[in-house]
Order: C-alpha cells, then structure tokens, then sequence
DNA sequence: AAAGCACTACTACAGGTGTAGTATATAGGT
DNA sequence: ACCTATATACTACACCTGTAGTAGTGCTTT
C-alpha cells in the first residue's frame, strides 16, 4: 500500500510526536499546508482504517499515533521510486542526487567512508 | 502535475522507442503489467490529454510518442521523494540507497569522483 | 444555566485512477 | 468483394483522494 502525498505529510507529523491531540496536529499542519481542521481529522480516520494510524478513544481528547515506523516506509518508498523512476539502477540515481542537491563537506565524509567500507 | 505510478510504466515504455504503435506497445507492456489492450489505450489517450504523450493520427496505425524527456520527470520525481521521504535531507537519502542496493566497483568510483569533484 | 468552542461522527461531492467492455472503422489476405 | 484481425472511439463503473460542511456532544467560561 503506496502511501499517498497527503499520508506522508500527516506521518511526517506524527512521527515528530509520541502521540498527539488533533489540536495539536491541526496547528503544525496548519502551518505548512492551511488544511482545515476536518480535513486533518478525515485523513486520520481514513488512515486508521488502513492500519497507518491508531487511535485511542479511551481519552478525550483521542490521542493519534503512527502505526508504522518511518524507516520501513522510506525503505519502501525507496525501492518503488528505484524502481520506477530509474529502473533499477542505483548508481544513476544517486548521482543524479549528489549532482543536484548540495551536502555538506562533513556528509561528503560520510558518504566516503560508505563506499570505502564496501570495498571488501 | 505529478505521474501516476502507471504513467511511469507507460512512459518508461515509449522512452525506449522514438514513436510506436499501439500493437507494439501491448506487446511489451503486457510482459510486465498483464494489462488489456484497452487498459493500454486508455492510458495513452487520457496521457493524450495531459499533454505527457503525442499521437500521430495522420497515419494508421497512430504512432505514439512521449512528449516529455525523462530527465526532467526523473528530476521533478527527485524533488518531491527528497522532500516527502526525506524532507530534503540528501545525506540520509543517499546513505540509505547506498546501504541497501549493491552497486559495482566501477559505480563506487564513479561517485567518489563525484565526491571530489565536490571539493572545491 | 447558557453560550461558545473544541472534538468527533457522519455525510458529501467532484475529479482522478485502474481497468476494461462494446461498437465501429479499417486494412490485409484470399 | 468478403472475412478476419487490429485499431480506435466511446462508454462504464467502482474505488480512492482531496477537501470540506453539518450536526451532535461535552467541557469551560462567564
């Protein structure tokens, strides 16, 4: 199950969170997206029922929380974008990235050392 | 206006050719995907629409032909995946390809080069 | 207690997407 | 000239997605 645009913004929400009120998301989403209270509330009920989120009604307010983690969800973004944007082939991709977006000298480092671990 | 994961499919199709019939198209799409002849051609005209596809109705059989270059829907699907996946964190997004898919010896090199052409 | 505001549940509705079916035109072989 | 296989055009339809509106309920504040 892909996730849809609109998903990833209210994960990436919750995920900053431990769980957290609908006042609560509504507010920082409002920032980034002007989306009405409703709205917020109809992504998290619909994303309930796809099992992304859960919410506990023993409280009021309800507290929602993220049911997936957000590293099996990148990973599988990953492989659907490798996949369907570069078929497959890596190495272009991520030259694609490194020659596009600037990273820092230190994540140059990083990114170095990756490689050189990978020479056996 | 962002492709659908269908679109990627149909257009990864008509990237290979430089114009095709839809005969051709069915054939090789039906290796993959399974999809009906009709599937096919509904994709092609609606892309029609969309201005993603041309058709060359002075002939018969139509050609078909992409209308966009893959580099630039390659670099729009980029854009969107680093902010939505990684919310513009290029470092993490490509440490996390780098970890997960083999690339070659010779594609290491290539991104090292890569890396130090970086360096001022 | 009444009013107001947040919260929740339910409803709505248009446009997009996946996936064809049906009907018609056409071209190629005999 | 006719039959058959393609190709094309048009239609269909359910489900998903984006985006709320409305109505009821309960807590808070005068």
């Amino acid at each position: 199950m892909n996730l849809s645009e609109r998903e990833w913004t209210v994960l990436n929400a919750l995920w900053k969170t431990d769980g957290a009120e609908l006042g609560t998301l509504v507010n920082e989403l409002y920032q980034e997206t002007g989306w009405n209270r409703n709205t917020v509330l109809t992504y998290l009920t619909r994303m309930e029922t796809k099992g992304l989120v859960r919410i506990n009604k023993k409280v009021t307010p309800h507290i929602y929380c993220a049911m997936i983690d957000r590293e099996s969800c990148q990973q599988k973004e990953r492989n659907s974008f490798l996949r369907r944007v570069y078929s497959g082939a890596t190495g272009d991709l991520i030259a694609a990235f490194l020659k596009e977006e600037p990273i820092s000298q230190e994540e140059r480092e990083k990114l170095r050392k990756i490689l050189d671990d990978m020479e056996v």
